[in-house]
DNA sequence: GTGTTGTACATAGGC
DNA sequence: TGTACAACAC
């Protein structure tokens, strides 16, 4: 029994599986059967008798890994991984703060606020302070919120130097105490709370400390610091820590992550030998030493060299293309061949570094007929259909939840418009209650407490009525009652969202199935913390188009890593940013380490960004793979005529310049030149053709002015 | 209350 | 260039 899941294991990953009781890191490069380590090692205790299945912690990333681990647990062990603590830091820090609600402060039906909701309760919360929008972005409020929360932070305990971070401090803690009104939640806040309480509540601290005698990690570079903090709360003396994670793929800092967790764990929990699994078994070996090569160039790495038995496979395919336009059909013929060879097209991805890069590939895909898939975008849960349903259900549990009152008080319309509201949100903040309480105690006067009330009637009449049904029932009769269904059956463009409802359904169907009891607040909450792909699986063979984040932890045959361009990929917002360049790095190694068999790395001189064409030059990390590696598909752009008629480009002044081949009368982008009365200068845009064409140029003594060709006698220098 | 126009904005995105 | 959201008129 034993053998069947540690045969196969190389000597390094069954030292890790097998590690007796204690705490360990395990350094685990791309490709390297990392998943398998974990679910291996979890296994094994279980098998052996060193742990019972609840007595151990897993915690992972996303839900999606957590899904797998449980699959493959399942199908290793004869044992029911129902009610084991393994999932995400949100998703466990939920169980926890369900589980102990009175001790943290929380009524038993607390809600999860997602991004959009929070953003929503901070703007509320800032008008009611008079804070102006336009010098206090609320985004940033948000930024500034979220990272006090994961620093462990307080707003109370925040300290200001300056008047602008007093009012972050301001709304901070006004937003504080209107979630507490509400009974609401936001992401942050439940790692925070969870942390508070197991910091403040001894007792309840060593009852889980005691419980859990194993806890493993999964993709530890990401943790922040809030994250790591709870985890070694969590782990008492008796705990043994298994940590894997890549410092290489770490791609999240600009989010939280602290790779630095990596060093500290290994201090702080003494480990004296890291486990390095180097052995690659997804990609062919110049493919790996591009990736070695390439993150070779950052610094402070705690190191790791791939390798792989297979042989060096295909050369890294590199391809210049004169423009962007360019580009995406040089990728769609090639798509094209290698699907005509027998690849699957599933197994080809094409990534980018940022989303607008997509819309010019779907362009071309679609003229092409080469059916598609692209990643990211609005997941189901986040739909405003869904989000309107799901604030009835959730006003049904919680009246307290201004969010919700608010999405959906007059949604259909019933005629509460923007002054009646305005007159609840003042009555309820002078009386520091809910708008549902406010309403319902004391109600403003005129026409409009008559909708009010027909409204909280209907609350009271809805949440009676489906008391007693199953959940998909409940939301089956909530979709009739509210008025949501007719409502988007009458839209002319509705039908979509109409099947999302009924799709709504499925789901709350699916979720009683696989949690059994669960209840509407486990239901809320597994909606907030699962906003992600709902949808079936699309059936149909189709290329896959992502970013380059969210390809972390796929895998393709074919891969294509297109617009390598200074400013693009490494993206100019990182040059400011601290390690920004090692992040980005980082980032390019996680693309080429997706690749199976081929890669290709594709740029374009020109390219055309929110309506503008710039010229870049091609990204550093191209010369930081060795050359004996790559094959140039075009050593030279081509410098074929085949764009007749073109537009002339026009460039924004401080665009990266690069010589570009349109005929400007001999001149080109970047050219230095003279002129009689401004002296030197650099050629930084062009306009117009012909007679009429016009250059812009950069004179370091006179300024940046433009010249007509036709007049002006600059001369080359 | 709904449709229309106008203006600001545009790295990456898990829970 | 395209979108998203707010302010505006009907």
């Amino acid at each position: 029994m034993r053998d069947d899941f540690l045969s196969g294991l190389n000597p390094e990953q069954l030292a890790a599986v097998t590690l007796p009781h204690e705490s360990a890191l395990i350094l685990a490069g791309a490709g390297s059967g990392k998943t398998r380590v974990l679910t291996t090692r979890i296994a094994w205790l279980v098998d052996s008798g060193l742990a019972s299945p609840f007595g151990l912690m897993a915690v992972t990333f996303t839900n999606k890994a957590a899904r797998e681990m449980l699959t493959r647990l399942t199908a290793m062990l004869p044992i029911n991984t129902r009610g084991m603590w393994v999932g995400t830091f949100h998703g466990l820090c939920n169980r926890l703060l369900r589980a102990h609600h009175r001790e943290c402060g929380l009524p038993a039906a607390f809600q999860i606020l997602d991004m959009q909701d929070q953003l929503a309760l901070i703007k509320r919360v800032m008008r009611a302070l008079n804070v102006d929008e336009e010098r206090t972005p609320p985004r940033q409020v948000q930024q500034f919120i979220n990272s006090q929360k994961e620093s462990g932070i307080r707003a109370s305990a925040c300290e200001s130097y300056d008047p602008q971070t007093r009012r972050y401090i301001d709304v901070y803690g006004e937003y504080e105490q209107q979630c507490q009104r509400e009974g609401v939640v936001d992401f942050a806040e439940l790692l925070l709370r969870a942390y508070e309480l197991l910091s403040r509540n001894a007792m309840l601290r060593e009852h889980y400390q005691q419980r859990f005698r194993h806890i493993l990690v999964d993709e530890f570079q990401d943790t922040n610091r809030l994250q790591y903090q709870w985890l070694k709360l969590l782990g008492g003396p008796d705990t043994a820590m298994f940590v894997v994670g890549d410092d290489d793929q770490s791609i999240y800092a600009f989010r939280g992550a602290n790779v630095g967790n990596m060093r500290d764990f290994e201090r702080e929990f003494r480990i004296g030998k890291v486990i390095r699994l180097e052995q690659n078994y997804r990609s062919f070996g110049n493919i790996l030493d591009a990736a070695n090569a390439l993150i070779e160039n950052n610094e402070g790495r705690l190191g790791k060299q791939l390798w792989t038995a297979a042989g060096p496979g295909e050369p890294v395919r590199v391809f210049e293309a004169l423009t962007d336009q360019d580009e995406a059909h040089f990728i769609v013929e090639e798509v094209r061949q290698l699907h005509r060879e027998g690849t699957a097209l599933a197994d080809m991805a094409v990534l980018y570094r940022s989303n607008a890069q997509s819309r010019l590939l779907e362009h071309q895909l679609f003229a092409a007929g080469v059916p598609y898939r692209v990643y990211g975008g609005l997941r189901f849960f986040e739909r405003q259909e869904i989000k309107h349903a799901l604030a009835y259900l959730r006003l049904t549990a919680n009246r307290d939840d201004d969010g919700a009152w608010l999405r959906v008080v007059n949604f259909p319309a019933r005629g509460i418009g923007a002054r009646t509201l305005e007159a609840v949100q003042v009555a309820a903040r002078e009386g520091g209650l809910s708008l549902w309480a406010s309403c319902c105690s004391r109600p403003p006067g005129g026409a409009a407490a008559n909708k009010l009330a027909v409204f909280v009637r209907l609350i009271d009449e809805l949440s009676a009525e489906i008391a007693e049904l199953p959940l998909p029932e409940k939301i089956d009769a909530l979709l009739d009652r509210s008025g949501l269904r007719d409502y988007y059956r009458a839209e002319k463009d509705g039908e979509e969202r109409l099947e999302n409802l009924e799709e709504l359904v499925n789901a709350a169907q699916n979720f009683q199935y696989e949690v059994e009891g669960g209840t509407v607040e486990d239901f809320l909450a597994h909606a907030s913390l699962e906003s992600g792909e709902l949808q079936a699986e699309v059936a149909q063979d189709a290329l896959q188009l992502m970013t380059v984040h969210s390809a972390k932890g796929l895998e393709f045959d074919a891969v294509w890593v297109c617009g390598l361009e200074e400013g693009l990929f490494p993206h100019e917002n990182s040059l400011s940013a601290h390690d920004g360049i090692g992040e980005e790095r980082r980032l390019m190694y996680v693309a080429i380490t997706r690749a199976r068999k081929r890669l290709y790395l594709t740029l374009a001189t020109q390219r055309q960004l929110y309506g503008q064409t710039r010229y870049n030059l091609a990204s550093r990390f191209l010369r930081e793979i060795p050359e004996p590696l790559t094959q140039w598909l075009n050593r030279r752009p081509p410098s074929s005529a085949n764009h007749g008629g073109y537009a002339a480009p026009r460039v924004q002044t401080g665009a990266a310049v690069y010589a570009g081949t349109q005929d400007l009368q001999g001149f080109r982008i970047g050219q230095s030149v003279k002129h009689g009365r401004f002296g030197q200068g650099v050629i930084v845009a062009a306009e117009g053709s012909g007679d009429d064409a016009r250059v812009q140029v950069n004179f370091p003594e006179a300024g940046v002015k433009w010249l007509l060709l036709s007049y002006a006698r600059l001369e080359a220098c």
